[in-house]
RNA sequence: GGUUCGGUAGUUCAGUUGGUUAGAAUACCUGCCUGUCACGCAGGGGGUCGCGGGUUCGAGUCCCGUCCGGACCGCCA
């Protein structure tokens, strides 16, 4: 026997009796006539004791020896400490050793294993089952598991079935790029991973499965940031004989049984936006809501003046900076510059003062006077001691940019708590995105998304003006979630891969198999896919992912603990029929 | 593909205008220490300044290239 208890559960209602712990050493402290060892295992810490008078010479000979991660067994009896510690859940008792045996030595770790730790990203992930032992990641770890068991707990209970779908399957054209797998069997020819079990879930439906979820891997080939990796896990789901509104209801229903079992916030119903209005007053379509600071649209009230910039601009719009008047000139110059990095891209920016006072100063004053700033004061909704930011240009871009801007001032100006919690709704998507470098439209959310009953029409005569049965959850400034009502019926599909750009043969090619199921009766269908990765990390109030996942990937797509990706060697490469074509 | 920040002791970092033997903290090692728990005290070891080239009497420092890492833009139906 290993073990009679943990590291974390005896008290002081057990002392005197006789214990077997085994864990890794935290720290030692000698202090010659006594050591005083921390034994930690997944459960906490609990003290060991050593003493001249008590213990053999050659268990005291032996403790000296230990060193940092030793992993080790010790029997003992559970005493009270003479002095004890109040900041431990051990700290009234401590163990006076009577045998010790080490199980494991351990090389001295690149860094601590401790809540703060001395240990940089890079190194925390070569070491990574180090890293594991700290708590801040343990602890990540196990909330994830707490929020699965809820969401497996919760949707069964609203009879759901869990149903694994292949990760070998077919590369598609459209979406990201594909992660493709050789097959030996079948020579030249590939698997793809799968983005999302998108057709799968749907050929579910037409199998009568009527409720399905599955919380499973995704991958893509894209590129990596804080809350992207190219594997990641979604709650995937999707249901027949449902309406948006039955998914909306079960999905929030979801969301609002986590928020009050994992962090004990109860919330009422989730306001709803369209994306039209999201794009409108927050310039973003997951705005975070936490906060005001809405768009105001300036071009009725700064265009009628002699100022070229604006009235050449498509849209002049503004936000009301909470207490910005404030500012020096030196920082709203340093503002200026944010805006126009070239990861913002803006030309400039137009502010004006609205001073407690009531009075205005702007940087356009030779063009507008206090009555024009008045106007936009009431359209940025902005009070006195507020600063007001003015972008123009080309809506969509502008609107991108003041975004950032507003997100930027926002997490500045402590406006973005991470307590706090604001789901939202966004609803109405476009069907379809036109690709400027194309010119060519694809789908917004994917092809199999259905658009409003009546708008098929518009297909034809204006495309980007198709509203889809599309909707995203958006919680704190994060899509979590996304999903849609699919199309059910083999010549709506036609007539989607039609539009876009798919000619019949590609059609059949890569979708056959899904037109072929809607023939045979499929059910009107819908769902939704959450993001668990993210969705745990904001939970957790952490905007970076990797910390909730136990081996993550770095910026380059590279797993730097076991150095993947990798050659392979040519009997390999022989084997599935590949050459390797590499510029060097 | 691009923008930007970084790479110096095991680790996290400092290193001024280019100038003596490259420092601090922490970790580690040795000794001391009668209740430690961020133990304390004394001492000690530890460096390919990412790599390659250049400028210079002299480069951690300046220039060019390159590799690696972080954040972001593009990309992510």
């Amino acid at each position: 026997m290993y073990r009679s208890q943990t590291c974390g559960q005896l008290r002081s209602s057990d002392i005197n009796k006789e214990v077997i712990l085994s864990g890794w050493v935290q720290k030692v402290r000698d202090k010659g006539f006594m050591i005083w060892v921390d034994l930690r295992d997944r459960y906490g810490i609990t003290q060991l004791i050593f003493d001249e008078e008590r213990t053999s010479k050659e268990i005291m000979e032996q403790a000296k020896s230990l060193g940092r991660e030793f992993v080790i067994q010790v029997q003992g009896q559970v005493i009270e400490r003479s002095s004890k510690n109040p900041n431990m859940p051990t700290g009234d008792i401590e163990i006076l050793v009577s045998n010790l045996v080490i199980l494991n030595k351990s090389l001295l770790p690149p860094f601590t294993i401790e809540d703060q730790t001395d240990g940089g990203e890079d190194i925390r992930m070569k070491y990574r089952y180090l890293d594991i032992r700290r708590n801040p990641v343990k602890n990540n770890l196990i909330f994830r598991h707490k929020v699965t068991m809820e969401v497996r707990k919760y949707l069964s209970d609203q009879a759901f079935i869990e149903v694994e779908t292949p990760y070998l399957i077919k590369s598609t054209p459209e979406g990201a790029r594909d992660f493709v797998v050789p097959s030996r069997m079948n020579e030249g020819q590939f698997y793809a991973l799968p983005q999302s079990p998108q057709t799968f879930k749907q050929l579910l439906m037409v199998g009568g499965m009527d409720k399905y979820f599955q919380i499973v891997k995704c991958f893509r080939d894209e590129d990596l940031r804080a809350d992207r990796q190219p594997e990641f896990t979604q709650i995937d789901c999707e249901m027949a004989f449902v309406e948006q509104e039955d998914i909306l209801n079960v999905f929030e229903g979801l969301t609002r049984h986590l928020l009050k079992e994992i962090k004990g916030i109860e919330i009422g119903d989730f306001p709803r936006m369209t994306y039209d209005d999201a794009m409108q007053k927050y310039g973003n379509d997951k705005p975070d809501i936490r906060f005001g600071m809405e768009f105001g649209e300036l071009n009725s009230v700064a265009q009628h003046k002699d100022f070229a910039i604006f009235n050449d601009a498509e849209l002049v719009v503004g936000i009301a900076v909470p207490g910005g008047a404030a500012y020096t000139r030196k920082e709203i110059d340093a503002l200026v510059d944010w805006v126009r990095r070239p990861q913002i891209g803006a030309k400039g920016m137009v502010y004006a003062k609205y001073n407690e006072d009531g009075s205005f100063k702007s940087s356009v004053d030779k063009f507008f006077d206090e009555q024009d700033l008045a106007q936009w004061a009431a359209a940025t909704n902005a009070k006195p001691g507020d600063l007001i930011c003015v972008l123009s240009g080309e809506t969509l871009k502008t609107r991108t940019q003041l975004s950032a801007l507003r997100m930027e001032l926002a997490q500045r100006l402590g406006l973005r708590n991470k307590d706090e919690f604001a789901p939202l709704w966004v609803v109405d998507f476009p069907l379809l995105e036109l690709d400027e470098e194309t010119g060519h439209y694809h789908a917004m959310h994917h092809p199999f998304t259905s658009p409003k009953p009546g708008q098929m029409e518009l297909l034809d005569t204006d495309p980007g003006a198709v509203k889809a049965n599309a909707y995203d959850l958006v919680l704190n400034g994060n899509e979590i979630g996304g999903g849609s009502i699919r199309i059910h019926d083999k010549e709506t599909q036609a007539t989607m891969f039609k539009h876009l750009g798919f000619t019949a043969e590609e059609a059949k090619a890569q979708f056959g198999f899904l037109m072929d199921a809607f023939q045979y009766g499929a059910p009107p269908h819908g769902g939704l896919a959450f993001g668990l990765d993210r969705l745990v990390a904001i939970l957790g109030g952490q905007e970076t992912i990797r910390d909730f996942i136990a081996f993550p990937k770095n910026n380059s797509g590279r797993d730097v603990m076991i150095d993947a990706p990798a050659f392979i060697d040519d009997a390999q490469l022989k084997e599935l029929n590949l050459k390797l074509d590499i510029q060097s």
